[in-house]
DNA sequence: TATAATTAGATTGTACGCAATTTAATTTTG
DNA sequence: CAAAATTAAATTGCGTACAATCTAATTATA
């Protein structure tokens, strides 16, 4: 009873209101997210490279060897998303794909050579994609900051 | 030759080190909004919308007619994209597609009373939505004006 | 220990998202 | 004013993204 004395109709307007484009956070992070990864195609084709064969291989030059649902996890994809992306990497000879023999239902994913040598190929992609974004360091920090806090609380 | 007194290795090893996932601020930018898409689902799903589906009926919401071109502008995305889209809120009966009799190369949409009607449903989405994210107010509208920033200075 | 439950990936089906091309309408220009 | 250029959508093709289901391997338990 505590919207006593404002009127009913005003208060249905506010709730409503918060239906509108601008209102939605969410709205921005995906619009952002579209259109940050869209600069980095031009970089990415160079290569011959999906932004989602990018992250992956940017875990595996990190990692080296990793199994299926712990690359899953990193990149927040499943396998039905990561099965196609995998195949692709590896008939492009980038990776390995080997069931593990402990456990033959886990498939741990290895960089070959000719994936470690692409991870040079790579190498200046990031800083010329920050170039196109214009925000100063301190607010790409606190986004950052923002953004994992999100990741990390965001309850399953 | 301004790095003369750094030893060659170090330089190369600190470049290659901007390739870490978590140096890549569109990594969390791409996680971050694929997670809280998913957040809607459940609440979508009542009202039979896709995220795509809703945020075009957010825009019919606000703006009763549009045409393909604007709403495009205003969703970033393009007529490949919202062709389909558009044809399956018409087959719901939320819409209705009809060309324009000045120039009959623009698409207007435009909602219908079932349309209308739906915003009564959709409207606790996104408070409820909001809760699932847990930043304090100040943080989200600082990450919501960073957004807006980067799309609005991202140079195509 | 045989069966049930669990687990990891693969598969299937639906819905984008976007680049590139096509089609049709309109505008520009020689 | 007719041909060329431009414009708006639609179409095509490829690559995700993910829910749901399936399959095979492993583990737990009656």
């Amino acid at each position: 009873m505590k919207n006593l004395k404002k009127p009913y109709k005003k208060i249905e307007m506010d709730e409503l209101d918060n239906l509108k484009l601008e209102k939605q956070l969410c709205f921005p992070l995906y619009a952002c997210s579209k259109e940050v990864i869209k600069k980095y195609k031009p970089f990415l084709d160079k290569i011959d490279l999906t932004y989602t064969q990018y992250i992956t291989m940017i875990v595996l030059w990190e990692k080296i060897e990793i199994n299926l649902k712990e690359l899953g996890k990193s990149l927040f994809l499943d396998s039905g998303t990561l099965t196609p992306v995998l195949k692709k990497l590896e008939n492009k000879g980038y990776i390995q794909r080997k069931r593990n023999s402990e456990d033959e239902r886990n498939l741990n994913i290895v960089i070959t050579p000719k994936g470690e040598e692409l991870k040079k190929k790579a190498k200046e992609i990031p800083e010329k994609v920050s170039k196109c974004i214009n925000i100063g360091e301190k607010e790409a920090i606190e986004l950052y900051k923002t953004l994992y806090k999100i990741l990390a609380n965001i309850d399953n």
